[in-house]
DNA sequence: GTCTATAAGTAGATAGAC
DNA sequence: GTCTATCTACTTATAGAC
């Protein structure tokens, strides 16, 4: 949410709400002219096409991630602590964009192709790197044996899932559950850290 | 997929098919009819609207999740007899349904309404059972400590979450990886019951 | 740059023949 | 039941005044 009051950025900030949480498909240039006190004019003016502008915060989101795997990535560490800073960074990032898991796995599935080389490069580099590390620890025997990819899909699955149910957990949970809801997704940060441990560390080293 | 070659079964395997893979907001009647060999007329012969086509779907979907449910929580077992059970069940599921988790997911998050108190109780009522468990195992020592909601949310997300993301590794990931992601997905069953089993089990049940 | 008014295209829904 | 043709409403996009 950039702060600068520009018409630009009004825009911006209207447009990266209701995509966020209505997808392409649903969200209505109306309602992002509404929401940026401007009319549907204006929006054309400065971003020519509805897709343009779409295309424009999707571009944001992919390099907000990106970033957050630049910064994970930029110095060596071992496997461990690289898997916390993963939870860290990530669970910081969902804690304030909640709408992020699922607007990016939807727009991933419907339009593939937005996936420019650019963006695809920058994330396979560190992904491959990651990877890498993941065989060497199980090859060493130092985490229980884990095709890499699994390791991988798992870690995400922890981290992500929980942000993409918000709406769903928060009404079918039982009432006692619903008001610490929010409560349960500042923990997940430990709660995953402590999780993936426990079920990559063997039992060798524990004895 | 149903075989009956009627022409209700024919728009209603084509709705399916559209509305899993674009969601309710990106289908498009005119889709649905060519899909069935038909015209659009008929579609609201048969449905009346869009809406209600949706809704026919969206319940189906609803209760093959509930009909899970209900054939894991039928007879009593233990609490990693249960887990395993959950996660054979439904990998098997989103096996031949590969497109269930972001339709969900999505239309959950949209249309949080739709979830019905008839299919919010089904599923309530075994999720209760489900988190009072873990929450005796725990008490009892049996488990590691963990809320009940939280190892919850790292059941599902491990085995959900690989499945809402086929689009987006089989581009992201290394070359060396794409051909064998389909492979891997059918090893998640093994996988996933080793992980979280490895996750919860105490230190002092091992040594 | 910003607005009002409107064009152009699309999609859901219906009328009516067969 | 099934079709063609059409209506109506909505949505993106543009023209043109200020």
């Amino acid at each position: 949410m950039v702060k600068d009051n520009t018409t630009e950025n009004q825009i911006l900030n209207a447009a990266r709400k209701v995509f966020l949480t209505k997808g392409l498909a649903a969200a209505r240039m109306q309602e992002i002219a509404d929401e940026a006190g401007i009319n549907k004019a204006l929006l054309h003016y400065y971003f020519r096409s509805k897709e343009k502008l779409f295309d424009r915060i999707f571009s944001e989101v992919i390099e907000k991630i990106a970033a957050g795997l630049q910064s994970i990535f930029k110095r060596e560490m071992v496997l461990l602590d690289r898997l916390h800073a993963i939870v860290d960074v990530y669970i910081d990032v969902l804690l304030e964009n909640r709408y992020l898991p699922l607007f990016v796995l939807n727009e991933l599935n419907h339009h593939p192709e937005r996936f420019s080389v650019l963006v695809k490069k920058h994330i396979a580099k560190h992904l491959r790197k990651f990877l890498t590390e993941i065989q060497q620890e199980v090859d060493a025997g130092k985490i229980n044996p884990i095709h890499p990819l699994h390791l991988l899909l798992n870690v995400l699955g922890l981290i992500i899932f929980p942000f993409a149910t918000i709406p769903f957990v928060s009404r079918i949970s039982d009432k006692q559950y619903r008001p610490i809801f929010d409560t349960i997704l500042q923990e997940r940060k430990q709660v995953v850290k402590q999780f993936i441990e426990d079920a990559i560390t063997p039992k060798s080293q524990i004895i």
